[in-house]
DNA sequence: CATTGCTTTCAGAAATTACTGAAACTTCAG
DNA sequence: CTGAAGTTTCAGTAATTTCTGAAAGCAATG
């Protein structure tokens, strides 16, 4: 193995490692930031197998994490013709990724917290004390604003690219 | 206790048990999240024995989280004059708290990434292979990604509500 | 219908994270 | 200085989350 290859595996390990690490500080768990890093700097698609002995991890936590990924949308399978196994590829187009995981996030923090809101308003509505006048309107403000989160988490992610440039640069203007 | 008093605990009660389970879903600690809860629908500030019995948790338990919420920005101390405890006091302006949360998250989530992301492009600079120029590519496609997720963060930080809703306004419509 | 090659599930083990309760520390008043 | 009232720390325990390895499932092939 050549020194250039050596050094390109080795800066990638390190990559998939610390990628890993950051993906626990964000809620993520680490195997499924590890094999996520691996599959966006793989030059072509991996099969279980690979990513078991590259991250040297079981069959059931690759197997799981994977179809974890699958489902966040950020990898896609591949099957090969005439081939059994299944491949899988990560997005690489870093706004695409960042769509998915906006959606994804969307699904699973926003919409929970509104259901919650929502209900908690309702309960308060009609309690006609200063207390629950001041609770009431807690949660209508709560829920105004993340009912507004959620919008702008649809709006950018049906955005192009191109579009969300445009608007960050208004922004930043 | 009247029905309508009652009837305030019981929703009260709903959002702080409700909030916790949320939080856990955005990597936040339950306890955390539940204190945070409480105190933004207190009609006043709670000392740490207030919270504690409300919560049924342990002093211990309640210290540490009321003073990680006063480190994120959402609780501020309150001495009361002549008296030795302290209490607790949570911002409930909604956009006050996101912009708390925003540059907290900022700090503990994009930051470590960006570092790591140039680490990585730097390492594989100079590696002179297609395979080696792929990798550099997409860490520094990466790296440009989260400086503008970095930027954004500080200007959404930096904006007054007012001025927020407007750029909403424009955005959506 | 038996075998092969691969995928999926899951009970128990390991690792991580959060909580308790008690002791140590700090500050103030008498 | 002593005691009272409160804050802070932390070793040990409890709860939760993640991982392993093996068994079960499934589809294609001969």
């Amino acid at each position: 193995m050549s020194a250039t290859t050596d050094a390109l595996k080795q800066a990638r390990d390190e990559f998939v490692a610390q990628w890993g690490a950051l993906g626990t500080q964000w809620g993520i768990n680490r195997t499924m930031a590890q094999i996520h890093a691996l599959l966006m700097t793989a030059p072509e698609p991996l099969g279980t197998d690979e990513v078991m002995e590259e991250l040297e991890i079981s069959r059931g936590n690759a197997h799981t994490n994977l179809k974890e990924l699958v489902a966040w949308g950020l990898l896609r399978v591949v099957v090969r013709k005439g081939e059994r196994r299944e491949y899988f590829e990560a997005e690489k187009d870093v706004w695409k990724v960042f769509i998915m995981v906006t959606r994804e996030r969307k699904r699973r923090e926003i919409d929970p917290a509104l259901q919650v809101l929502r209900k908690c308003a309702e309960e308060s509505q009609d309690i006609d004390t200063p207390e629950g006048r001041a609770f009431y309107e807690q949660m209508r403000q709560l829920e105004e604003f993340v009912e507004f989160a959620s919008t702008m988490a649809d709006r950018v992610a049906g955005m192009k690219h191109g579009f969300a440039l445009q608007m960050a640069a208004k922004m930043l203007g």
